[in-house]
DNA sequence: ATATATTTTGCAACGCTGTTGCATATTCAT
DNA sequence: ATGAATATGCAACAGCGTTGCAAAATATAT
């Protein structure tokens, strides 16, 4: 497991550092998406918080998580389970947020539905944010 | 207009007030969805910045406007066109945010697509956002 | 129309989230 | 091991939104 995150951060030409490494633990070990706030909770305050901002912003940049926009204005980051590169996002699948344990899921086996627009729009990229209850807490 | 705005308000049981008839119309005059920062630009800095946000979620309580969840985090808020009343909202409609000016429409002739979500999970509401460029900049 | 009650507004102060500059510490390459 | 490059922590700051409260505006009753 520790390998596989080496892999990650070398892959990505980056600094394998004590941080990095707990920060994509705890995202392969929670299997859902993780907040900010979250990280700082999981990791128990043990590195700052400009730091998790900064590890996010740049696993983001390297293609290593992608953020959820949410209904209620925060950001979710998950992993990247398509082939992601630096600057090349391909998450295109619905998010799901369970409304009673909050967990908010990347349903990437999912086909994405046809949305239509209007004669003389065209569309560059579709985000889809479903809200209702997950399979564990029906 | 003036007059229906009153209607508006009155059938909301709220005060009319130079404030909130302010606001109604740089919706109805304006056709797109519209930030805090769009009213705070385009009503002349005449009212506080607190009163604008408590007017907004006022009228999102009443169902007059309903928020709009974008990508960058920030809320635009739309004029409500179906029959949404105090607590009930029915916005489920696509949204399409224009990359070429920046307008935000309200896609509500368009049929909501059908998403699939795997064996256990149950929907209770979608948000689409869509991003492209619009009619009027293509 | 006037007086009273209710609601709304503006101001000040505050909290939360995220950002930036910079000195120090860590990691990487030789 | 050494020096260069990169990452981190700290402090300070900015933006967005919230709350309490007194003053002003609006609605209601007489
Ligand atoms: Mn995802
Ligand atoms: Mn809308
Ligand atoms: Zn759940
Ligand atoms: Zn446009």
């Amino acid at each position: 497991m520790k390998n596989s995150i080496n892999t990650i951060l070398k892959t990505s030409q980056l600094s394998v550092t004590t941080n990095r490494i707990k920060i994509l633990e705890l995202f392969q070990n929670s299997g859902n998406a993780l907040s900010h706030a979250d990280i700082e909770k999981l990791s128990g305050k043990h590195f700052d918080r400009v730091t998790i901002y900064r590890t996010l912003q740049t696993f983001v940049d390297k293609g290593i998580i992608h953020t959820i926009p949410t209904a209620d204005n925060s950001i979710m980051y998950a992993l990247c389970k398509e082939a992601c590169t630096s600057g090349h996002h391909h998450d295109d699948h619905v998010h799901f947020i369970c409304e009673v344990c909050g967990s908010t899921y990347c349903l990437d086996n999912i086909s994405l539905p046809q949305v239509n627009v209007p004669k003389g729009f065209s569309i560059n990229q579709t985000n889809i944010l479903v809200h209702g209850v997950c399979k564990n807490c029906k």
